[in-house]
DNA sequence: TATCTTTGAATTAACGATAATTAAACGAGA
DNA sequence: TCTCGTTTAATTATCGTTAATTCAAAGATA
């Protein structure tokens, strides 16, 4: 599992998403590949992932700069993140399985474990996981990697916002009750409770 | 323009969208590159850029495939294509300029020329192009990647469908009354046609 | 006969070097 | 002084090759 290019995109991503790579940077292949101890190549494929994933973008032969972000467009994708999260949701309560459950527990004890540790990146990976995973459970294969993507828009934009300073243990805890409506098979409750889930995170946005 | 790399990814696309590659198949870049003779590298390029667009699966070591497609997803993407599109088209009206206009008009009668010429697959780019285009009047931009991907899925399901036997031209000409809306500037009427649009385009294919 | 190991083919991943393309800096002429 | 053409530097795109990984089948052993 050493894989060089896995690791070499998922630093840049890291270090975009954690705004130490900000908007309007402009990144060469070669600069890049020599400051991670890479290829070229192998940088080059990072940026196509990247430029797919919409946290890049890549322009002809004059470098490639790191995607800007503003409040108007992380609403429209938080919004597009909802109807997709929840519509998945009500399924998923229909659907879950004893493993399902099994699966979405680890992943809050690694949340929980990563915000204890103060990893705030950690704990971002383990969250977007968790809705991923969360979603799959409604079978919506084709509409994965979209929701995906408005996912990793959304933390962005938390990330990117001066004011995100909700303790970290709390931000893990609330997935819990995600989990026991699920586990109660309570599809009304699970849309409500994850409806809530993503407003909350709106609104510790929006209150400036 | 002559960019190999463009090349070879459309054809590659093309192919694909076109069920000439059909879903299933295994790739493997080697093959693929002496097939349309470029690079591993360039075919690799491609492959990555297909992925992104949900249209290959990589799959570890063991080649690349094309992915599958079914009715259920197919009318789960075009649910999110309309809500993404009509919200566009609302703004659009507001906002569309002269330029807009002839641009909509250039992609238009581009139109009509592949249509009479019964060029199924020109016909495809180019109406692709128009929705996009007139997407792109909303200003909506971080959306469009996403709003390319749901009409990239919509149209591939129409080919796929052994049952899309719509006259071309008659197709083509269905777009005129969207460009008329919108140099009028009536949202709403724009929005409602373009519904109809939508739906004729799934009543197409849901009647069996 | 069943299972484990080994060997082989096939494929992706990576590298270094070269070519092609673009944008900007520069200078000459009007 | 301004504009146009040329040159130059920087960057991406491509190529050919090599290395590492994986899957599957053949063979050996209990």
């Amino acid at each position: 599992m050493s894989r060089r290019g896995s690791l070499v995109v998922t630093e840049v991503r890291r270090r975009i998403m954690l705004n130490e790579l900000a908007p309007g940077a402009v990144l060469t292949e070669l600069g890049l590949a020599a400051e991670l101890a890479c290829s070229q190549a192998a940088m080059r494929e990072a940026l196509l992932r990247l430029e797919g994933e919409g946290l890049v973008r890549r322009a002809g032969h004059q470098g490639t700069t790191v995607t800007d972000l503003d409040a108007e467009t992380a609403a429209e994708i938080l919004d597009l993140r909802r109807r997709i999260e929840l519509r998945g949701a009500r399924r998923a309560a229909r659907r879950a399985m004893a493993g399902d459950l099994a699966r979405l527990v680890g992943l809050q004890v690694a949340m929980d474990r990563a915000a204890s540790a103060g990893d705030v990146w950690g704990l971002i990976e383990q969250d977007i996981a968790f809705h991923l995973e969360l979603f799959q459970i409604g079978g919506l294969d084709a509409l994965t990697p979209i929701l995906a993507r408005c996912i990793l828009h959304t933390q962005r934009f938390k990330l990117w916002a001066p004011w995100h300073h909700r303790p970290l243990v709390e931000t893990a805890a609330r997935h819990r009750v995600l989990i026991e409506q699920l586990r109660a098979g309570d599809a009304a409750g699970l849309s409500r409770e994850l409806a809530l889930h993503l407003d909350t995170m709106v609104d510790q946005a929006s209150a400036a």
